[in-house]
DNA sequence: GAATTTTTCGGAAGCGTTTTCGGTAATTTT
DNA sequence: AAAATTACCGAAAACGCTTCCGAAAAATTC
């Protein structure tokens, strides 16, 4: 079972390969019948289009490039899935690659991408000096692309956001309400779009409640477990536990809850906690762990639809689209029931 | 700035585009310094080769098709991101793909990489009929596939395991060591090759130490933590609650150790708990999850290398390699803490 | 029934590469 | 110094498809 091509029908019919293609892009000037007749014979013979082919000659691929930092903690899993499902009920592929949090491996994915002919990039950037100005000049030549969950304010694309800021306030308001004293924040890294407006929502929060800056700390960590357990150890060392933390996403939320449960503290009698884009481990963990719960499928879908519409439409407006969440309230952060949670 | 072709080089410098294409494929009939001045010039206008035009004309992509049935699972996130790593140091390119489990959407994936010329394929298959067939004729046509964690024994390709047999005996023994009687296996889809064998392993382990079958079963779920809870909410309802569960992978363990507490059991003091293909949350939870670790990264390595090795000598044996993990012992599991554990 | 329009199709160029073949020019051999 | 190699390079075909242009055939108009 050889790979047959357009020829190769033609051939066998004796039409010529333009009639051929013209059946399968179904263009206007062919005869009912012929066309029949093509695809039907393409049909039983097994045949397949050849993509690369079809990209070189009409310089365009059907394929989405799309970058995430990591699909390891769930969140960018979730992402990606959702994007697929959408895309290829679009008739588009993605490709898929991670920058690993890098950005001169972002640069690098992003020019694979591009020199393999992706229509359009989904990126959820790892922000730095060299990909702004790479970004920008992409952004100027015409190349369609959205960002996704983080950004980079300068770069004029159109883009998909969660609220960060309105969502952090809240949780951060609720644990407040709750009637912890001391509250303090595990950030992430300061320079990530998501953890500066978490930041802000925090800050936001204590100063609404008049909470002095003695009694609430931001303590920049990383994004994985292993980094929330060594920010707790380090704050045990220094005696300098709080009545509260507020997490950046949950993972770091958990390796904390581990050390201070190992060092025999009570989660959340003695320390309470609160992550952020919620994982499906969070209402399985002991005590279930109060998070904020992004609509993660439908930001991603949303920015499939809004590269698409870019795709098809230059020069629309680039557009700004802030999702809003919901802030599920467990164990881990309820102190006494009776107080209205937020 | 605008796209370049090797054309444009060629133009720029009075050559021809042979010999342009010589420079960048570094031929031996071609002086060193025109070379080096094509090179030179091609860097400074910011020349990037086409891989789709080369792809067609070499008939080969240097991208490997990579096709899993999910990857919300870390486990096949890990292995995605290893095996992107290993190719991405060869030279290659992955386009990932999932099936979703599902057999006619990994036969579409299948053949979409296919068609975009993916110089091979690398799949942890979801089998079914139809593809058994397919893959045996893609096989027999010398097209290069490797399976990697789950396999189906008819189709004579390279294969990479894990001993599910050997590590689900170890678990299940170790349970049995420590003194409990009635021991259940969730065991995943029981025509999945992993469920398969890990069940062989748990039956073993009972006929060593003369279980009878009253005392235990073979419960088949899911692969998520959702279909661990409706097991156990079906097993309360009929009063048939053992002493132990071993469990297909973590996630289903901690469904079903979130079900049990919620209806007032202890873990481990009333059931214990054995999960398989350790995630990070094992020991981040409360009790920690004993859990048998795979590599997974070696594994995906593994199964890069025997792919390239396949593509680079066609007609190489094929081979199937078995890996070994380690058993980590956590406190889901240990009844006695003086009784050693395996 | 001739003129015009419409329908349908083939030829050929083009997409950006690689690669074969052949031909100079330079070098080595005698 | 003529003959034989060797080093280097250009022309052109090929990869499998799309698309423009023009032409033949069919249908329509007058």
């Amino acid at each position: 079972m050889k790979h047959f091509t357009i020829k190769d029908i033609a051939d066998k019919l004796n039409v010529s390969i333009s009639t051929v293609s013209r059946a399968f892009n179904n263009k206007y000037d062919i005869k009912e019948e012929t066309k029949a007749l093509i695809l039907k014979t393409a049909k039983d013979m097994g045949y397949h289009p050849n993509p690369i082919a079809k990209s070189l000659s009409k310089k365009r691929s059907s394929n989405i490039g799309v970058v995430v930092p990591e699909f390891i903690n769930e969140y960018y899993s979730e992402i990606v899935i959702a994007l697929q499902n959408f895309l290829i009920s679009k008739g588009y592929q993605i490709l898929v690659m991670q920058s690993d949090e890098d950005e001169e491996q972002e640069l690098m994915n992003v020019q694979t991408l591009i020199n393999n002919m992706v229509d359009g990039l989904i990126i959820a950037p790892t922000i730095g000096r060299k990909n702004i100005q790479y970004y920008q000049s992409k952004v100027k030549e015409g190349y369609p692309i959205v960002f996704l969950n983080r950004i980079e304010a300068s770069i004029p694309v159109s883009k998909v956001i969660f609220n960060n800021v309105k969502w952090s306030f809240f949780a951060t308001e609720h644990l407040i309400r709750q009637g912890y004293k001391k509250i303090y924040h595990l950030s992430g890294y300061k320079d990530l779009s998501v953890s500066y407006e978490r930041i802000q929502g925090f800050k936001k929060a204590m100063k609404k409640h008049h909470i002095i800056e003695d009694n609430y700390k931001i303590i920049e960590t990383g994004l994985l477990a292993k980094e929330g357990m060594e920010v707790i150890e380090d704050l045990i060392f220094h005696h300098d536990i709080p009545d509260a933390f507020f997490c950046v996403n949950d993972m770091v939320a958990l390796g904390a809850i581990k050390k201070l449960k190992d060092n025999g503290y009570r989660v959340p009698e003695d320390v309470a906690f609160v992550g952020f884009t919620e994982t499906r481990i969070a209402e399985l963990v002991t005590p279930q762990l109060s998070s904020v719960k992004q609509p993660t499928c439908e930001m991603a879908k949303k920015a499939g639809e809004m590269l698409l519409n870019r795709i098809n439409n230059p020069n629309a407006e680039t557009e700004t689209i802030v999702f809003n969440g919901e802030f599920n309230i467990r164990k881990s952060s309820v102190k006494d029931a009776s107080i209205p949670p937020i």
